[in-house]
DNA sequence: GACTTATTTGGTAACGTTGCCATACAGTCG
DNA sequence: CGACTGTATGGCAACGTTACCAAATAAGTC
């Protein structure tokens, strides 16, 4: 772009230079209005926003990366699956980093291929202050356990003894479903998603809720053979049809815990279309609090899910910003949302 | 970083200057034979590459950049579904550019929200040497229907009169279907995929999958009325469901096509549980071929991605390569697989 | 052997930004 | 009134790379 010939249509961007001889000032001065500094006084910052304004002025994204050393843009690794916890999370992550003035640079993990890309440490996601980690587990990913790369890593819904991990007890949320369960006793079903626990992008988080579940179980006496775990794709249409195959098998009362809301709904349509009841031929539970499940009356476990997102920006910053070593572990625990259904 | 006292730990990174002196040669043959040149002759860039290897030099990415104003980035901005589609449009894009020494970064348009921020032209997707859309609409997306950028602009899997676009013809596709079942009569379903209308996001792909199987149905003189479209979730258990709720309501011999392979494996396995035979009592023809397709036999329309998704990269390098302002509209013809269920 | 041409290499100046230091000017204090 | 402190501003160098041009060498050509 810089070394094309300087024809009209072509004219160069305007640097801070020129901003400044207009504004009559030094380029020092414009670089710190346009960085906020607050050594500036009124007269001057207006005659250099005006100036900017005048010759639309943008600064050079990659002069100031290369200048300062810093990218001012945080990676975030994640499974590719599109579904609404990963849209709350990138919610939550991207409120806080852009009121810091940080960018989120998302890079779904595809397939193994781009995985491998990912290996190479000059590799795009590591051209970044910092990398983020989404359900994903470096000892599984890398040969070393470690990420590889020199910058701050921080995990999000994962839990790692190397670094600095936020994450949802689901283990807890597994337990807290059983307890209400537990309340009216029935035969007990789970509606499992299917998880390939051969790749390395399996978070397991839901193995951690069926075990939740089963240790809950065992406290209040109620057993959960295995041929009552229906483990199904990950969907709407996935709950339904697990719910028919439980339908066919056992008789009202029956307790389903459902490791998803989707599933849920799903189960929930399955036994409105059978002519049952909710909640009380058949209670359900799902797991998440999506807006759906408002909507249709479900009990839930909740995720606070965009407090994980906001609390991993704060620590991630804060591994960016004070180049401590230190590492943080917190976990969040999920709320019973009580509604009609179980 | 660069600006980090200079302690032991952290050690600066050897440049161009440091390889050059240790190699006894200047910095411009260093920066030659980092950048491939044929220039450089074989002792010479022997001792390069040696000096490369002692001091561990890995030139600075962002200085290269800001020197040369380009980023060899190439911008994806998609909507996020995590489909097998865009992983294999992405792996046509991978291939081709990383051949030509791009690097790919995703943007996947996970809410509005997110949405807005990509409206500001100097976002992180503008960050690049161009700017790639795939199954988006810019007339949707933007108010002026132009991408905010003075980027080179390519379209993937959708089609606009303003940029470079590259799309598979679903249109052809619904009709080569309709052919195909057309060749056995009998009472005719489609299994449709649910598209929001409203959304910004939402392609017209499957409506054209439709319109284009309304259109081969006319010839044969086979009806379609709308009772006969069953509109559901995409997803596998959202094309059992469809199937249930259809074998519910007419007898063999059926004939349903299914806009995508995901719910016509759904389908065929609904079929399969109500003890009915593929091919026989009902015939199913999917969209895609995917790889599961080929498993459970299944007559599909496959999509050429892999060849789209390079197509799509040779095209948006050219844009980059060439200044020239031409667009290229190009349109990729499915083909029929014909296998066991229809 | 002088002249041209091709091949390989090196020196130096940018690119646009910010960090560091110096300066100018008030205001304050002994 | 001179010395000091604090605040606002400007000058200049440097970040690491590549583009441009010049130079040195090798290889033909008449």
């Amino acid at each position: 772009m810089a070394t094309l010939p300087k024809t009209q249509a072509n004219r160069l961007r305007p640097s801070v230079a020129d901003v400044a001889r207009l504004a009559r000032v030094g380029t020092t001065t414009v670089s710190r209005v346009m960085n906020g500094s607050a050594l500036v006084t009124g007269e001057t910052r207006e005659r250099v926003l005006d100036a900017v304004r005048v010759l639309g002025y943008v600064p050079n994204v990659n002069a100031r990366k290369f200048r300062t050393g810093r990218t001012r843009t945080v990676s975030l690794i994640l499974p590719m699956h599109g579904t609404d916890f990963y849209t709350q999370l990138v919610d939550g992550l991207d409120s806080v980093l852009d009121d810091a003035g940080y960018d989120l640079a998302l890079f779904p993990l595809l397939t193994p291929k781009r995985l491998e890309r990912y290996l190479n440490g000059s590799a795009l996601p590591y051209q970044a202050d910092a990398v983020l980690l989404a359900s994903l587990d470096p000892a599984r990913l890398f040969p070393t356990g470690r990420v590889p790369t020199d910058l701050p890593v921080v995990l999000a819904d994962m839990a790692s003894p190397f670094y600095s991990s936020l994450a949802v007890d689901n283990h807890l949320g597994g337990r807290m479903a059983a307890d209400r369960l537990g309340a009216r006793p029935a035969e007990t079903f789970v509606i499992q998603v299917e998880e390939w626990s051969d790749t390395p992008f399996s978070s397991g988080v839901f193995r951690q809720r069926l075990d939740g579940f089963r240790s809950g179980l065992d406290g209040s006496g109620a057993a959960l053979p295995d041929t009552n775990v229906v483990t199904v794709e990950f969907s709407w249409g996935g709950g339904r049809v697990a719910m028919a195959d439980i339908l066919a098998r056992a008789r009202p009362p029956i307790n389903v815990f459902a490791s998803c809301d989707l599933m849920a709904i799903g189960a929930l349509d399955e036994v409105l279309h059978a002519g049952l009841s909710i909640g009380e031929d058949v209670r359900i539970i799902g797991f998440d609090d999506t807006p759906w499940a408002a909507e249709r009356d479900l009990t839930t476990i909740r995720q606070p899910i965009e407090e994980l997102g906001r609390a991993t920006a704060e620590e991630v910053i804060k591994r960016i910003e004070t180049n401590s070593e230190g590492r943080e572990h917190r976990t969040f625990a999920p709320t019973l949302q009580c509604r009609g259904s179980a």
